[in-house]
DNA sequence: ATCTAATAGTTCCAAAAAAGAACTGACGCT
DNA sequence: AGCGTCAGTTCTTTTTTGGAACTATTAGAT
C-alpha cells in the first residue's frame, strides 16, 4: 500500500499518521511546540534540508495543523504558528517525551523538565480515563467496534472500497482484532 | 542529518523516533495492540512489503519494544510480542487514535471504542500532570532545561558532539526555545 | 553604485528507501 | 508428487532524501 492511502482506512491511528506519521514532521512539531516559528530555524535546529521541510509544512498547512502568517513586509516574511488543532497535538508529543525520557535518556536523565504552570511542579504525562479518572494501561483497555460502524457495515457500506488489492482485503471494517496480551 | 543520528540528539522526541518514527512502525505498532502477533498478519492487515516489514520487526526487536518467540517447533514459527518497553507505548497510541478520533474521522466517527476494564466504560484519553492530578494542554506547560543537563553543559560536555555539520551548531544543549505561544 | 547579509524558498543530481512481484526452504496434508 | 502455510529473501523499478548550489527581495554598509 502507498503512504497517501492511509487516510481512506477507517482507522484513526492510520488517518492520524497520514498527516503527522513521517521522519520529519513530528520533529517540526517539537520544535514548533518550543517556539520555533521560521523556516531557517527549522533547519539550522534540525538538519533537514530545505527541500523536505518546504514540502512537511506545506503539508501541516494544508492539514490545519500550522498556520502561516506574514510578521513583516518588505520583504514579505511569513513564520508558521501551531493552530488550535495543531496544539491538540500536545499530548502525542509528551507521551513521546515521557518514553524517551523512560527508555531512551543516558545517565544524565531527561534533558528537559516540563514544569506544570497550575501546581508549578516539573510534571510528567499520565494518561486517565476520561471517564472515571483512573490511569490506564494497555492491559486496562478492550477495543471494540463502534455501533455506528457495524451499523453501516450490515447495511452493506462500499465507501471504503476502491482501494484494496489482490492481497488486501481487509480493510471495509475498522482495524480489529484480538484484546492486547 | 540523517535519520540514524536522531538517537544521539539530547531530546526524548528524537530518541523516541529514531526507534518509531518510522511510517510504517507506528502501523505495526497499531496491530500489536490489536493482538496481531504473526508476520503474515501484519502483511495482510497492513498491506505493508514483505522487505519493509522483516526490516521494522527486526529493528523493534532489536530496541526492546517487541519480542520474538517460537511458537510451534517443526516448522519453527517465531510470533512478535510486545514487551513491557513496547506496552509502555500505549500512550503514544492512545493519544494519536483520539487526535485521529477527533479531526480525521467521517461522518460515522471514531471506527473503534475504548472501553476501560476498570469502569466499564467508552473512554478516550485524557493527560494529566503527574503531580497535581489535573488534565493539561500545551499552554498549560513550560519547558526548561534540567538541572543536570545544565550542570553537564557548563563543566564543558562533549559527548554529544561529533556529529555537526557546519550549519547546525545547536546539538550540544538540550532542545529548547522560547515557550508556546 | 556595489557589496554583503538575512530570509524563505527552488533547482539539480546522486544516494537511499520503498513498492511490487517472484522466489526459497522447511514442513504438513492428501 | 503436488499443494498449502509461514517467514522470510531476492530482484527490479519508482519514489523520496540528502546535499549543495542558486534565486528573489530588501536593508544596511563601503
Amino acid at each position: 500500500m502507498r503512504w497517501e492511502e492511509l487516510d481512506q482506512q477507517p482507522c484513526s491511528v492510520a488517518r492520524t499518521l497520514s498527516v503527522i506519521g513521517d521522519r520529519w514532521t513530528l520533529m517540526v512539531l517539537r520544535d514548533c511546540f518550543l517556539g520555533v516559528r521560521r523556516f531557517e530555524e527549522f533547519e539550522r535546529r534540525l538538519g533537514i534540508t530545505r527541500h523536505v521541510l518546504t514540502d512537511r509544512l506545506k503539508k501541516l498547512v494544508q492539514h490545519g495543523v500550522l498556520v502561516k502568517k506574514p510578521y513583516q513586509d518588505k520583504p514579505r516574511r511569513e513564520e508558521y504558528r501551531l493552530t488550535e488543532k495543531g496544539l491538540e497535538l500536545h499530548p502525542v508529543v509528551m507521551a513521546i517525551v515521557h518514553w524517551g525520557d523512560k527508555h531512551m535518556a543516558d545517565e544524565r536523565g531527561a534533558p528537559l523538565l516540563h514544569v506544570h504552570k497550575g501546581c508549578g511542579h516539573a510534571m510528567s504525562p499520565v494518561t486517565v480515563c476520561s471517564h472515571c479518572g483512573d490511569p490506564i494501561t494497555a492491559r486496562d483497555i478492550s477495543v471494540q467496534p463502534s455501533p455506528k460502524w457495524l451499523a453501516d457495515e450490515s447495511a452493506g457500506a462500499s465507501a471504503t472500497r476502491g482501494h484494496l488489492t489482490k492481497r488486501n482485503k481487509s480493510y471495509t471494517k475498522p482495524c480489529r482484532a484480538n484484546p492486547v496480551q
